[in-house]
DNA sequence: CTCCAGGCGCCTT
DNA sequence: AAGGCGCATGGA
């Protein structure tokens, strides 16, 4: 371990870091010793859950850690956010499931071309076809625990200079031009991401649907899971179900459109997170079944 | 073996 | 506007 290593303690409480790096929102997350590992903005990262919080560890030396607590949202009271969700039994079970779970704030880029990738594929698949674009295309990160390297994400400029067949030997199958093509259009700025913040929820999800492979569900991850829209709420298959059985139990034909419009106003002004209760809340029963 | 996966785009009605 | 289908690949 090296000396200049840097180390910093997030306080955190009601933060349960296993469940928020396995939910589904992010895909490049790994389990390292007692804690985690991954690339965030280019610095390799390490994370442990202890009695007062989260302690990171970087390999750099580090002054300003805003760019972590940002990703971590550490600074964001749940208990404001949960307590503005409906308060109905299927709401307060999932809470109650998954106390702790948390909405990350990654980079855009990497959480929409993640997403981009999703399609048609299980959780475990999209890590598999993320991590194998890293490990291809993505730029050396120095680690300091005797491994190699590990992988930033690629930049969409990087991707945008790649060929389909570079992508599809990462086994993207049909994913492949929709990936090339939207890094395309973000690597020329026809999409600009570094203005998702500020452009406002609609505007954003206009711009992004705008990107091939790029649809509503895979623009409200977008926009949740970077863009910090808490309204935006993908719905997927098994938001589709959970809405479907826990809301609407005895109707026979309810249309994506209807759910749609129905989460939209129901779940409050953090819908988003409360949708991520939600998702979590069916694998886990689901699980363990 | 079959079924289906944090969907999307395109083609029919 | 709404419904159906193909798509590459690989877990379960």
């Amino acid at each position: 371990m090296s000396r200049r290593t840097s180390r910093k303690a997030f306080a955190v409480e009601d933060y349960d870091l296993a469940a928020t790096l396995n939910s589904g929102q992010a895909f490049r997350w790994v389990k390292y010793g007692e804690g985690w590992t991954t690339v965030v903005e280019g610095r390799w990262v390490t994370l442990v859950q202890t009695g007062k919080g989260i302690e990171a560890r970087v390999v750099e030396p580090v002054r300003d850690w805003g760019w972590l607590s940002d990703y971590l949202q550490a600074d964001v009271d749940i208990d404001s956010i949960t307590a503005s969700f409906p308060d109905d039994e299927p709401m307060r079970a999932a809470v109650e499931a998954c106390r702790g779970l948390r909405l990350l704030r990654q980079d855009p880029w990497e959480c929409l071309a993640s997403f981009i990738l999703s399609s048609n594929k299980q959780i475990t698949q999209i890590r598999q076809m993320v991590a194998s674009i890293c490990e291809r295309f993505g730029e050396k990160v120095k680690r300091d625990d005797g491994d190699e390297a590990a992988h930033a994400f690629p930049s969409a400029e990087r991707i945008a200079a790649l060929s389909e067949k570079d992508l599809r030997e990462c086994r993207l199958g049909y994913r492949a031009p929709y990936l090339l093509k939207s890094a395309r259009m973000v690597a020329d700025g026809a999409v600009d991401l570094s203005r998702m913040r500020e452009m406002g929820c609609e505007a954003a999800r206009e711009d992004l649907l705008r990107l091939p492979g790029v649809g509503r569900k895979i623009a409200d991850c977008a926009l949740l899971f970077a863009g910090g829209y808490q309204e935006a709420f993908p719905i997927d298959v098994w938001i589709m179900k959970a809405l479907k059985e826990l809301y609407f139990p005895r109707k026979r034909r309810v249309t994506p459109k209807r759910l749609q419009a129905f989460s939209a106003t129901y779940f409050g002004p953090h819908g988003g997170y409360a949708q991520q209760y939600l998702f979590h809340y069916m694998r886990k029963r689901a699980g363990r079944a």
